[in-house]
DNA sequence: TTGTATGCGTTATCAC
DNA sequence: GTGATAACGCATACAA
């Protein structure tokens, strides 16, 4: 049993009969090697089913074939396909992923910082859905690796997202368009929080197109865990009153509109007959509820993501600042021109 | 430029005035060390912003302070929330946590084993969801660190999970107890598929609570994602014809129950005055829908999961071997007697 | 209680 | 093209 200990190149060089410097050469290193040799190398890591330590390679080339990324939280539809996004780039380029949840500001953030973060086990980092009221910013240069921002950006790191103002004022232009006067926001607004920008940003753009063309705008702030419950239950306020009920909502996220369209079933609000409603996601649960909704690909922006953090950790200088990726409206049945008031 | 390098333990030893074996027990080893010099070192290490190089320390002990997950998804309510119960017990304990994500029998879960697992980069390994179909079992064994199942097991490798047999025929003796004789199963059956084993054992719980009541199976399989989407969709032809109707439903998890309801709906079937509907889970969406179902925990499952896991890493011996989790049957609206016939 | 010397498994630098 | 040899940064058995 004492035997039975795992091969290192020692082990390796010994069997192809030359020395370590030439195994690790023919195996990794960019060094030159005959043809010959290399695959007398090769065949006898794979007999004795050799794996290089990482440690030990890691020590030497100071690169740890690792990326870290940082979420404030896995289970949501959003982050959690982001995550798969990320593994999809990850997985071909042989590189191991190192999750650190913490949410924004709070405890575990802190000891994230001061002491995982601190190890640099990693190569790069990619930081996803940063808040602006965090100093994030500074800890992140700090570390001294490349790092990417996804989705929410700071300044001073490249962020690659969507452009969620433009988003919020093409679906509220959805509604305006249609016919609708009485449009409310539903969601995360910019004045209740300065946290969540990228939702935040959404409010924006609603106020914006509202503004644009003449109508008032009304924004309903949800608890801000964007979740289908917190819809609802912001939701049934605003649609139980039956005088200033809009004929309307522009909900932050699908979530909030699919909790809003739960909502106004429960109270006998036909949809879209009396209330049309839109979101911004492309959540797996969108069409089922035949929303109309801006698609996003959470998988495609992280795959994007880590492709750009591997590049930029192999020394590439030319990376955007600010890269954003495209988004399309798809309508579905839940939005349609309002019913005439006097009806 | 060239001399701002990050600091390692001999600079920590010169500016205590201590040689560098006395700084590195003081810091991390176990060995004798007066207080006096201990708070040196320490004070040391705190100016200098002192992090060993986890390479070099895990060159030298062979311990890596990270665990390794493998789940085949991370874009799910059950594995997200795993994951976030996973980390609550890592951050404490200081590890790491490297995620692995491929499904079952793919090419991702391949290379996984071949290439990323084969590097160690780990001290102990969570295997979630494992299938038994798949040759895992050999191969994890094979990777020679502490291993521990959760939710599915594989016999041979500590698990820890739920009793999903019983949890069937709970949820099914829930129906029967009310009145109902025509009961449909809807989700993943044993026999369409030998895969995702926890929630076809759920079948079998209920098929053994059908025939202890002298009672028919009747088992409706969905295409075995198990989201909303596709209990909506198995639903649909279930509920369409009005001879065949069972009066409830069974659900393998809360989200093709919850598609089951909106099916429901959608036909114009009201829940529960013409049909009962049941789920397993306690997803986040259940009490939303008013839906009957079995409350499990999986970020609970993950946290004790992980701990035990340390705890084996640590030399612990005297794990269990298959550790059942209690689960709780919630009642809510979506469940009630049956309507009589005549009516 | 502290310091010295050695090993962990690679890669990189140099001669050859 | 190949082979010694010195890092890489830390932990630890052993001597003091």
């Amino acid at each position: 049993m004492k035997g039975s200990r795992v091969s290192g190149i020692a082990d390796v060089a010994r069997l192809a009969g030359v020395s370590k410097s030439t195994a690790s050469r023919a195996l990794s290193g960019g060094g030159y090697v005959s043809e010959e040799t290399r695959k007398k190398v090769t065949d006898a890591a794979t007999t004795l089913g050799y794996v290089a330590s990482a440690n030990a390679a890691g020590l030497a080339t100071g690169r740890t074939r690792t990326i870290a990324v940082i979420v404030p939280r896995v289970n949501r539809w959003y982050f959690g396909s982001m995550i798969e996004g990320i593994t999809r780039a990850l997985i071909p380029a042989g590189y191991d992923l190192t999750l650190y949840v913490a949410e924004p500001a709070s405890q575990d953030r802190e000891s994230m910082y001061r002491f995982f973060l601190a190890r640099k086990r990693f190569d790069g980092v990619l930081a996803v859905a940063l808040e602006p009221d965090d100093d994030d910013i500074e800890k992140l240069i700090g570390i001294g690796k490349p790092t990417l921002c996804v989705g929410n950006g700071l300044n001073g790191i490249p962020t690659i997202g969507i452009d969620n103002i433009a988003i919020g004022r093409m679906i509220t232009q959805h509604l305006i368009t249609l016919g609708h006067r009485e449009i409310a926001f539903l969601g995360v607004t910019p004045y209740d929080s300065p946290r969540a920008r990228d939702v935040a940003d959404r409010c924006i753009g609603y106020e914006q197109a509202m503004r644009q063309a003449g109508l008032e705008a009304s924004m309903r702030s949800t608890p801000s865990t964007l979740t289908v419950t917190d819809g609802y239950a912001a939701a049934v306020p605003l649609l139980a009153d039956m005088e200033s009920r809009p004929t309307a909502i522009v909900a932050a996220c699908d979530e909030i509109a699919i909790g809003a369209i739960i909502a106004a079933r429960r109270l006998g609000v036909p949809v879209p007959g009396q209330l049309s409603v839109v979101g911004v996601d492309g959540h797996d649960y969108a069409e089922m509820f035949g929303l109309t909704t801006i698609v996003q690909h959470p998988e495609e922006l992280g795959e994007l993501a880590a492709r750009t953090l591997l590049s930029l950790i192999d020394g590439d200088t030319d990376v955007p600042d600010r890269l954003q990726l495209p988004t399309r409206l798809v309508v579905r049945s839940s939005t349609t021109a309002p019913a005439t008031s006097g009806a």
